[in-house]
RNA sequence: GGCCCCGUCGUCUAGUCAGGUCCAGGACACCGGCCUUUCACGCCGGUAACACGGGUUCAAAUCCCGUCGGGGUCACCA
C-alpha cells in the first residue's frame, strides 16, 4: 500500500505552529514511506476563506520546505483540491444514504433545536438531538417536501460502538450513543464538514489521517460515516495539542502563532522546523539537532509524544542560534544581506562590490546572534561615517580611564604603519606592542573597542580593526582623542 | 456537566507496553566556574521531576484501584 497523507487547512487565516507541526509530521510521514503529500484547502466556509489567506498558507508550507505532491498550483490526479470546486461531487452520496435508509431529512429549525436543547438542560439533561426527524411517517415528508419546507439530512448513527486504532492514542472505544446524528447537508444544500472529508479523503485515496487531537471527537463520526458510504477507513493518528504557557490551546493571545511571524522574526527555516519536529516528536534520550534527511528517516508516530506539549520561545532560540552558526557563512551572507539592506545599512550595487568584506563581517558575528535582523543591529556602527558613531556610556568611561587617550594615541602611530593584510598580523602587532610598553593588553584593547565601535561589547577587536580599514580605524581613534583627550589624573 | 485523552525537572523529553541495570538520563532555561581583549561561542560543574493515596510484589516511575489536576469536544464552523 502507497502511504498517501494530506494536510487540509481552512484558509481562515495565517497558518499557526500546530497546523505547522500537523503538516510537517505529515510531510516525514510521506516522505519516509515514498509516498505523496496533498494539500488540500478546505475552504467551503465562504465568508471567512479567502484567495489571500490560501496564498499564506502556501508560502508558508513553502518557507519550511514542507512541498506538496498534490493540490493547490501543482495539481494532481484527484483534484480538484479546494474543496470548494468539489461541490458535484457530493451529492449522489447523499441520495444514496438516504436511500439506503443511512441517512434521513429534518425539518425541524435552528430555532426548534435551540428550545429542545434549552428544556433538555432544564431538565438536568444533556443536549442532544432526539431525532425528531426519524419518527416522522412517509406521509408527513411527503407533505413537507410538497410544502417545500426546509430540510438537513441528518446521519444515522447506528447503535453499538466504534472503535478506533489510533497510531498515537491507541486504541480508544466509543458508544455511538454518545454521537448525535449530525447534519450532513444544511438547509441551504451545502454538504458539512464530517460529511466531505469522508468523500475527499476516499477519493483522494488517503491511507492516514494524521491531525490534531482537537479532531478526535470528529473522527468517531467521520469513521461511522466512511464505513455506511462503503469506503475503507484511513489509519488515524491524532497529535496532542500545542499549548501557550497557560496550558491552554495555543491562540493569538500567546503571541506570534502564525508562522510567517517567525519568518519575519527571522528565524532559519531549519532551525524551526527542529524545533517542531521535536515539539511532540523525540528519537532517542540524546538527539536534538536533526538535519531534514535524518527528520525523514528517523520520525515515526509511535515516538510522538501522547500529552499535551507547551510551546518555550526560548527553545526555539537557542535552535535559531544553533542553525546560525553551524551555516556556511557565504550561505548565511545570502541570507542576512536583505537584513543589512532593509536597515539601510549597505544597497545591494555595495553589497556586490564589497562581497568578500561583507562575508568577513557576517563571519565575525556568526556566534552572535540567532535571528537574522539582530544583525544589523550589532553591525551598525560599521556602516556610519566616521562622526556619526555614538559613544555609549560605558564605552566613554573607557576612554575617559586613566592613561587611557595616551595609550589610544601611541596606538594611532602604530597603526598608521601597520600591516593590515589580516586579523592576525593586526593582533600579534598589539601584542608585541604591548610588551615593548610594558602595558597589559587589556588596557590597550578596551579603549582601542571604545574608540572605533563606541561600544565595549562586540567581535574580536582585531577584527574590528581590519574590518575598518586603516584609515576609517584611524579616523576613529582620531575623534575619540579629539573628544575625550583629557585622561585621568596621574 | 456528559464523553474522550493526558499527568517524569520551570519547559521539551528518555525510561512505562516486556517491574530490578533509575536515590531517574539528555536538552532548553537558570546559577556557578573555566577559556578570554569584551560579548558571544565552547568547555566543566550545579539547582531541579516520577501529581497524590492505597494495593500487588523480594522489588514499582513502570502493574492494579481510587483520588486530584489539566486538556479536548459536545453547532445548519472547519
Amino acid at each position: 500500500m502507497t502511504v498517501r497523507v494530506r494536510f487540509a487547512p481552512s484558509p481562515t487565516g495565517y497558518l499557526h505552529i500546530g497546523g505547522a507541526r500537523t503538516a510537517l509530521y505529515n510531510w516525514l510521514f510521506a516522505r519516509q514511506h515514498g509516498g505523496t503529500f496533498v494539500l488540500r484547502i478546505e475552504d467551503t466556509d465562504r465568508e471567512r476563506s479567502t484567495p489571500e489567506n490560501v496564498q499564506i498558507i502556501l508560502d508558508a508550507l513553502r518557507w519550511l520546505g514542507l512541498e506538496w505532491d498534490e493540490g493547490p498550483e501543482v495539481g494532481g490526479p484527484h483534484g480538484p483540491y479546494f474543496q470548494s470546486e468539489r461541490g458535484d461531487v457530493y451529492r449522489p452520496h447523499v441520495e444514496r444514504l438516504l436511500n439506503e435508509g443511512k441517512a434521513y431529512r429534518c425539518f425541524a429549525t435552528p430555532e426548534e433545536l435551540e428550545a429542545m436543547r434549552e428544556e433538555q438542560k432544564s431538565r438536568g439533561e444533556q443536549p442532544h438531538y432526539d431525532r425528531r426527524g426519524l419518527k416522522l411517517s412517509t406521509q408527513e415528508i411527503e407533505a413537507n417536501l410538497a410544502a417545500k419546507m426546509p430540510f438537513v439530512v441528518r446521519f444515522r448513527v447506528p447503535d453499538g460502538s466504534t472503535v478506533i486504532e489510533d497510531r498515537i492514542k491507541g486504541k480508544v472505544e466509543v458508544q455511538n450513543k454518545e454521537v448525535d446524528d449530525f447534519i450532513l447537508l444544511r438547509s441551504d444544500d451545502n454538504p458539512t464538514y464530517n460529511f466531505v472529508v469522508c468523500i475527499d479523503d476516499a477519493d483522494m485515496r488517503i491511507t492516514h489521517v494524521i491531525r490534531g487531537d482537537d479532531h478526535f471527537t470528529n473522527t468517531v463520526k467521520q469513521a461511522l460515516m466512511t464505513e455506511a458510504l462503503g469506503f475503507e477507513r484511513p489509519i488515524y493518528a491524532h497529535i496532542p495539542l500545542i499549548f501557550g504557557p497557560d496550558k491552554k490551546k495555543l491562540s493569538k493571545r500567546h503571541g506570534s502563532v502564525s508562522v510567517l511571524d517567525y519568518r519575519e522574526a527571522g528565524y532559519l527555516p531549519e532551525a524551526f522546523t527542529n524545533f517542531l519536529a521535536l515539539l511532540g516528536w523525540s528519537f532517542d534520550d540524546k538527539s536534538t539537532l536533526f538535519t531534514g534527511p535524518e527528520l525523514i528517516e528517523k520520525f515515526s508516530l509511535e515516538k510522538v509524544s501522547k500529552s499535551p506539549s507547551i510551546f518555550d520561545p526560548a527553545k526555539l532560540d537557542w535552535f535559531g542560534g544553533e542553525y546560525v552558526r553551524q551555516k556556511p557563512t557565504p550561505e548565511l551572507t545570502d541570507l542576512a544581506l536583505p537584513t543589512l539592506i532593509a536597515a539601510g545599512q549597505i544597497d545591494e550595487a555595495t553589497a556586490r562590490e564589497r562581497r568578500p568584506w561583507i562575508e568577513e563581517l557576517v563571519a565575525a558575528f556568526q556566534q552572535r546572534f540567532r535571528r537574522l535582523p539582530e544583525l544589523p543591529e550589532l553591525t551598525e556602527y560599521f556602516f556610519q561615517s566616521t562622526d556619526a558613531v555614538e559613544y555609549e556610556e560605558k564605552a566613554v568611561q573607557k576612554l575617559q580611564n586613566e592613561g587611557a587617550s595616551e595609550r589610544l594615541a601611541a596606538y594611532r602611530e602604530l597603526l598608521a604603519n601597520a600591516d593590515f593584510s589580516s586579523t592576525d598580523k593586526l593582533e600579534a602587532e598589539a601584542r608585541a606592542f604591548c610588551e615593548s610598553q610594558e602595558m597589559k593588553f587589556g588596557q590597550l584593547v578596551h579603549p582601542v573597542r571604545a574608540a572605533l565601535s563606541g561600544r565595549i561589547q562586540g567581535p574580536g577587536l582585531f577584527d574590528i580593526v581590519y574590518l575598518l580599514g586603516k584609515d576609517e580605524a584611524l579616523a576613529r581613534i582620531d575623534r575619540a582623542l579629539s573628544l575625550y583627550p583629557v585622561s585621568g589624573k596621574p
